[in-house]
RNA sequence: GCGGGUGUAGCUCAGUGGUAGAGCGUCACGUUGCCAACGUGAAUGUCGGGCGUUCGAAUCGCCUCACCCGCUCCA
């Protein structure tokens, strides 16, 4: 089904209603930004999770040249030293307080900013211009004589940067392209790390950084992996862990959250095999979406243009991005997981900036050569990926009494099987439950014995639950039950004790 | 950040200055023999929040928060 017919409003409802997805401090109005994931929900993302980590690091992957991909994991720190973004460039880069104008929609560097003003007048009007800009001050010299309706001398004229301006007097500036006084914003901030403090004291010297991305974490283990796990290039490292970005606009539910989740593997390599390591890994990426359902028109591969590659990336053997058409980008997609080829441009910073340069270098055997690996990196959202699979399981259907029903594939599926009692009564529930004890041993599972079966299958359908044995009268002398299928509400009589081995199949797991 | 819209029960919504409502869902009991059946009953509200106007505010004003849409932004 193309994601036209399914509404974002409709699929945000169930998630709250069935308790998928709820937002963060509710009670208090919420916060932008953040969300909650349910008792289903939890389910939902935790398989997503463990599929990522079985398929990418316990399941062997057969490389390029038949060889294994060798993989191991990590488990890094949220919190860090803070030279570690100094290093990779977050910190510095992205620093500068900007200021708006909200008349001419100009946006200016505030330290870029110059103000001029009468000397000894503080109540009238400020005039801003761009420093080091001639036609920009002379124009607001201009504006100023104007304003005070003479031609002034240089001394009488108060010149001031932004750090002397007070937001009173902002509020009286006139900016660089404007007419009207007040149109400049107050200077903000536009790093988009969560900034804290380590320690008690709440000194300059505490500041800390929330990460932005799990990747630091890797390179900045990158020897300690090396020197223990006698792993050798070509090796990744995986991680799977929550990362902070202050976002200038969270929207779309959790699509553009501040705070989420990422699955991410650093693939270290010999920088002449990039371009075969690079197709390697977006393709793998690519077919992993698929196996979890998301396959169609609504998953595309999309290689970057060579002008939107990032500050790492710009003479890579490529970056791509595995997008999604969700109904709120639909007819266009959002990015699901990024696959870069990262250069050797984080182990060469981190090397540079811990003061080891070239001692930081890998000794390759094989080759008899020192370098720098190269990395591609894989960099899934694990939220941005619950949120595809919710949006594409989601399948309305006015022949069934839930009017929609939650399409998973039976690995993702929070609950993977109800056990029902037609009726409450004559030994059904007995036998039910006995059943339901015994599949809860390998799988998250449901009993349920209120209300008429119907209600029940129904609320099975929204929660995406793939099969419901249901125990009848005749169960008690035939020991067979009923299997509804959630798809096509096909039913089947099987025995009681073939039970256990046909859902561990259908989940596609050993008994 | 800018502009527009919305906010009342778990969900969908009615309620334009005078007692806080409906449908669905949830729960209990009875009934029920395969798809939200039926009957009876029950619980559930900071009317997003704060301040104000008023004898009286879900309703009017101001501020604020959240969500949605369009721009902007997204190393």
């Amino acid at each position: 089904m193309s994601s036209e017919s399914k509404s974002m409003d409709q699929i945000t409802a169930l998630c709250k209603r069935r308790g998928f997805v709820f937002q963060s401090s509710q009670i208090y109005g919420g916060i932008n930004g953040f969300w909650d994931y349910g008792p289903l929900g939890t389910e939902l993302k935790r398989n997503l999770k463990e599929l990522w980590w079985n398929d990418m690091v316990h399941r062997s992957l057969a490389g390029p040249a038949d060889r294994d991909v060798e993989m191991v994991g990590l488990d890094s720190t949220i919190i860090m030293n803070p030279s570690v973004w100094v290093a990779s460039g977050h910190v510095g880069g992205f620093n500068d307080p900007m200021i708006d104008c909200r008349e001419s929609k100009n946006r200016y560097r505030a330290d870029h900013l110059g103000f001029l003003g009468l000397k000894g007048d503080t109540t009238g009007q400020i005039f801003a211009y761009i420093d080091g800009d001639d036609d920009s001050l002379a124009q607001a010299r201009k504006k100023l004589s104007k304003y005070v309706k003479r031609e002034l001398d240089d001394d009488e004229i108060d010149t001031a940067t932004i750090a002397d301006i007070s937001t009173e007097e902002l509020g009286i500036t006139v900016g660089p392209h404007a007419k009207q006084a007040g149109s400049l914003t107050e200077p903000r901030q536009f790093n988009l790390m969560f900034e804290t403090f380590v320690g008690a004291v709440r000194d300059e010297d505490a500041r800390a950084y929330l990460r932005p991305e799990t990747a630091q974490g890797i390179f900045a283990n990158f020897h300690n992996v090396l020197d223990s796990s006698r792993v050798r290039v070509p090796f990744g490292i995986a991680q799977i862990g929550k990362a902070f970005r202050n976002e200038v606009t969270p929207r779309n539910f959790t699509f553009r959250s501040r705070e989420f989740e990422q699955m991410e593997i650093e693939f270290f390599i010999h920088p002449d095999e990039a371009e075969q390591w690079y197709a390697y890994w977006r393709d793998t990426r690519f077919e992993w979406w698929k196996s979890i359902g998301l396959e169609g028109d609504n998953l595309q591969l999309r290689e970057h243009d060579t002008s939107e590659l990032a500050h790492y990336a710009k003479e890579g053997a490529g970056v791509c991005d595995i997008e999604y058409r969700f109904p709120f980008t639909d007819p266009g997609f959002g990015e699901l997981e990024g696959v870069a080829h990262r250069s050797n441009y984080d182990l060469k910073a981190h090397a540079d900036h811990c003061g080891k340069g070239e001692k930081m270098r890998y000794f390759d055997q094989e080759r008899n050569e020192h370098y720098f690996p190269h990395v591609i990196e894989p960099s899934a959202g694990a939220d941005r990926g619950t949120l595809a699979v919710l949006c594409e399981a989601y399948t309305p259907d006015d022949s069934r009494a839930s009017k929609v029903y939650m399409k998973f594939d039976p690995r993702l599926a929070p609950i993977k099987a109800a056990v029902f009692p037609l009726v409450a009564k004559d030994g059904m529930p007995e036998v039910a439950e006995k059943l339901y004890r015994q599949l809860r041993r390998h799988h998250v599972c449901q009993f349920d014995h209120k209300q008429s079966i119907g209600k029940r299958y129904a609320r099975m359908d929204e929660a995406g639950t793939p099969y419901c044995f249901t125990v009848d009268g005749e169960s008690l002398s035939d020991h067979c039950v009923t299997v509804r299928e959630r798809d096509t509400q096909a039913q089947q009589r099987m025995a009681i004790d073939q039970v256990p081995s046909f859902l561990a199949e259908k989940m596609g797991s050993e008994p």
